[in-house]
DNA sequence: CCATTAATTGTCATATTTGACAATATAGTG
DNA sequence: CACTATATTGTCAAATATGACAATTAATGG
């Protein structure tokens, strides 16, 4: 009846791109004009399939934490032979096997900087948070189910600030040895559930 | 002979607010307008006393690092009973004991950003971490000087991971349970040098 | 009071960014 | 082909942000 719409595909293209810039120069740094020059499309049509800046944030971030969300459930499924093998994919999971190409944990700084002036971002990223630390104590409680949850919760919540703080320091860093230490130290404190 | 000049004291309340609103906005969100408002002058004055926006980044950024340093050989200089307590110290620092009342992790992970795309950010921003790091160290190794160093840089990095992911995500939680649940993660963490 | 130097204010041009909408092109159906 | 719904392009006004500089005010020494 009409011109086949593609507006989804549109819609993952355009908030995709929007999640690049927004890792490369912060929120208010991604302007429509680059994030159309990433997308390769024209800037009217962000607001075509979109809407306006706000639109856009709330979209993005939206899409942010979905997309997160479905990552963590499929870890969630995957089932660790160990703790050490529970870390190596999270340290060292190669950039390749995304497809994407910038930081994620970059994106979730700069939201989180947005968030403290955007009530439905804010909303969004401590549900976003919370998902990431419940998957990491369930994961934990499947290695570990003899440990008690008290522990389980500390230990979660210190591996992921481990893992944050060496992702998001890996731009910077040209050499390995910040992620090496991170590493090494997270298996320091995952040994605290091994008895 | 002349008008006595408050450069100094102005280049100060300028560049405070700029991180302040850094904290709050991002690098790209701070607008000359809101650094003057902040600061309670006319935006002229930021040109007058600083220079255009990328002389104001740079300044800023200079700021923060010196600022950080400054505080590390503070740090550094107190005898700490146990590792307890400087943890305890690290985790909870009253806001009221800083002559500010903005997030210094916020601006340091605003900062991060604008780093990947500015060299000379860049470069104060590893010297920042590095001097952390090094900060961490000492401190560690004053406390268990019986350790080894490879040790000790292991939990020092995770140290500073922990520590560091609970300060960004203050501003979202309203409750305290990312901090003592971090705090609680960080003394495991530190168990690991008391033999 | 005068000269001097710096702070402060006022103002404008320019560049950038966004919002909005009309006009056109495209791909399907009958 | 004609019709329809959608994508795409073109364009412009409005808002915002920055750069630049002239004009004014203020504080100090002589």
């Amino acid at each position: 009846m009409a011109r086949p719409s593609n507006k989804e595909q549109r819609r993952e293209e355009i908030l995709q791109a929007y999640e690049h810039c927004i890792s490369l120069y912060g929120v208010e740094g991604a302007t429509q004009q680059k994030i159309a020059e990433k997308a390769g499309i024209a800037r009217p049509l962000l607001r075509h399939h979109i809407g306006n800046n706000d639109d856009l944030l709330i979209e993005v971030t939206r899409r942010f934490v979905r997309r997160c969300d479905a990552e963590m459930v499929y870890y969630e499924s995957y089932e660790y032979a160990s703790g050490e093998e529970f870390l190596q994919g999270l340290f060292y999971w190669p950039y390749e096997q995304d497809d994407h190409s910038y930081n994620d944990t970059m994106v979730a700084s700069a939201l989180l900087i947005s968030a403290q002036s955007n009530d439905e971002v804010k909303k969004m990223m401590l549900w976003w948070f919370s998902n990431i630390r419940d998957s990491f104590k369930k994961t934990l409680k499947k290695l570990y189910p003899e440990q008690k949850d008290n522990l389980i919760d500390k230990v979660a919540t210190g591996l992921i600030g481990i893992f944050f703080n060496a992702d998001a320091l890996f731009p910077l860093w040209e050499g390995q040895d910040i992620q090496d230490q991170s590493y090494a130290a997270a298996k320091l404190l995952l040994a605290n559930l091994e008895t």
